[in-house]
DNA sequence: GCGGCTATGTAACCTAAGTCACAGACGCGT
DNA sequence: ACGCGTCTGTGACTTAGGTTACATAGCCGC
């Protein structure tokens, strides 16, 4: 039951328009779950129950191969959710990956018998939840394109594009993000701080001539 | 109006138990299209109209890169259909990807309003909808952790080895598959040739160790 | 059985990226 | 201010794979 005034309208916000009957049954249903950065919301071991809403932070969710390297498939920030554990209530194959809180998470779970209820009764819930089935596989598409197709400085360079001119992370999950290594992502950066393009510091980027990066995207680095 | 006794048992295996009624609108509201190999279902202009459920034959949906190369997104074949039409019909962004028939082609359109109908009022063709959508994700998880991870080796010994022990294809097609090129798939198939793991022809390859292509994925070339 | 088409072989070369093995360098706690 | 852990820089080396630019080789129709 949730009684909290913010998270009950971010949970408005993250679901959409839904019925006023609806929204009273997650209200009286749903439960609250907090992580602390760094925390697996769930693994190979764990499976998600429910229908996780994110309702503050961000998560990364990450499939490691044999050899220990990772790759991103995808973020979830707040106001979103997951869809690998959609497919999972929707019956799809088991795929193991992990959940990992990028930040302090707060998340509303919709238990599974609360989900499937509110996918048979209400349209508005069924055009939302497919909302993110389609965006996410748009996205997955995408990030076959770039892995098979962009080098790596053309990865980073949308990255850093993207995430605004300050960032904040260590070249480390940024090789994580892009299936690369360390050492590679920090000669590309350096690279790039060598033509002005962006200044580097410890856990902090900053992107100097946007112009510059998106020259990289567009050409390569011929 | 569908009539054909063979396509209407094709079409029912291929969307599942639905209701009785659902099953009537169906067949008196899909039309029949067919296409021969080569053909374009859709594309970067062409955007499909409605659903397609393959009734015969399959298809392979590629993305190409600004150079010139692609990569295959995924497969469908008969009593599949293609995911990137169910996300455009749930108002998913557009993809720009190409939908080409492999073999002679026979498809079963739903148009969208009737796909949004039985979605609607059907919950068995929901489930079915679903369903496509959880595995086909898992599917380009899978894809993206095999092009991020795998050598070309592996992917072709899994290609080898999922598309039995006899295969009609080309070099080209393989290194469109898997985003190489027809130089490199050559090289590696004939190093498999010459450890007798496989024998190749032309347009013509044949699986003579399934055990030694199993290793390959194993261990890598190592 | 002669062109012409498509598929394949081949070899030299180039490059992005991964690996290994370090050496600093910064920031924090005590 | 000392030490420790996390992050970062660097360089030498290896490797998979892409590029170029051909030479063949099988197949089909006529």
């Amino acid at each position: 039951m949730l009684t909290n005034q913010a998270t009950i309208e971010a949970v408005r916000l993250s679901l959409g328009r839904l019925t006023h009957a609806s929204f009273e049954r997650v209200l009286a249903r749903a439960v609250v779950r907090e992580f602390a950065a760094g925390d697996r919301l769930f693994d190979t071991a764990r499976t998600c129950q429910g229908l996780p809403l994110l309702v503050a932070g961000s998560m990364r969710v990450v499939r490691y191969s044999a050899k220990g390297r990772e790759v991103q498939l995808y973020r979830v920030s707040a106001g979103e959710s997951c869809i690998l554990s959609i497919t999972q209530l929707l019956g799809g194959p088991q795929y193991e990956a992990v959940g990992i809180a990028e930040t302090t998470l707060r998340v509303v779970v919709l238990d599974t018998s609360l989900f499937h209820e509110l996918i048979a009764t209400d349209s508005n819930f069924r055009q939302h939840i497919f909302g993110i089935i389609s965006a996410r596989i748009a996205e997955l598409m995408s990030l076959v394109e770039a892995i098979a197709f962009d080098h790596l400085d053309e990865r980073l360079a949308r990255i850093l594009l993207a995430e605004g001119p300050q960032l904040a992370t260590t070249h480390q999950r940024l090789a994580e993000r892009t299936g690369s290594v360390r050492e590679i992502v920090g000669r590309v950066l350096r690279n790039f701080e060598n033509r002005g393009l962006i200044e580097i510091g410890r856990e902090r980027i900053t992107v100097c001539q946007a112009e510059g990066l998106r020259a990289v995207i567009g050409g390569g680095t011929l």
